[in-house]
DNA sequence: AAGTTCCA
DNA sequence: CGAA
């Protein structure tokens, strides 16, 4: 597996940041997206509120999540899970707004991954301070369907993994606007995010939303 | 188990 | 709200 990652000071904007085989960094993608997504979003959280949720072992989760789509992933002392329903609100999880799906969609094609129909997207919110370690996305039932993470708000460094807990990890800085789409033979390769630095971000102020689009059923 | 802490 |  080979990891060629450029130096950050060679990326330009629009420049693909080639992280393995079947990854890769789509700096600034969503920025055309943005005007549209935040009201949606805006809606989202109105209908299921953010949370944080607790891991089998018992741990509150630093990060405040919620979704959106058909399914919606949780987790408890019991395990984790897809749901059609928001445990919290007790009711369907709101619809996946088009504008998300446009945009999923197309940052998939863009990456080699052409009918990419996501039926879940979980919004993770970040804080200064706030982490997510390293984990698989393994709780689909669709391996073939690539994951779809788009960066919004105040930067946050990415880690990118091997298949391995212990493999060494790339760190990647990702800015407001930039999508990363693996999937393939780096589809449950291990990843996370480092606890935030304090930032500001005009549109989102001190906080990262962070999307990310699965293919969960 | 998507977390925390300790140790070499 | 249980033991992967």
């Amino acid at each position: 597996m080979t990891l060629d990652l450029f130096d950050t000071e060679e990326l330009s904007d629009n420049r693909q940041q080639q992280l393995a085989q079947d990854a890769v960094v789509l700096r600034a993608f969503a920025t055309p997206y943005v005007a549209q997504l935040l009201p949606q979003l805006e809606a989202i959280q109105q209908a299921s509120p953010f949370r944080h949720l607790v891991t089998p072992g018992g741990f509150r989760m630093s990060v405040a999540m919620t979704c959106c789509g058909a399914l919606g992933w949780t987790s408890d002392r019991r395990g984790y899970r897809y749901s059609a329903i928001d445990p919290d609100s007790g009711r369907r999880w709101p619809a996946m707004p088009d504008v998300f799906l446009q945009l999923a969609q197309a940052a998939a094609a863009q990456a080699g991954f052409d009918g990419f129909l996501p039926d879940a997207c979980l919004i993770n919110r970040y804080q200064p301070g706030t982490r997510l370690s390293l984990h698989q996305d393994k709780d689909e039932q669709d391996y073939d369907a690539p994951i779809v993470s788009v960066s919004l708000g105040i930067p946050a460094m990415f880690l990118f993994g091997g298949h391995e807990r212990s493999d060494k990890a790339a760190r990647v800085p990702l800015f407001h606007g930039d999508v990363v789409v693996w999937g393939g033979v780096d589809r449950l390769r291990y990843h996370g995010v480092l606890p935030l630095k304090e930032a500001e971000h005009p549109l989102l102020g001190g906080q990262r939303i962070n999307l990310t689009f699965r293919k969960a059923a």
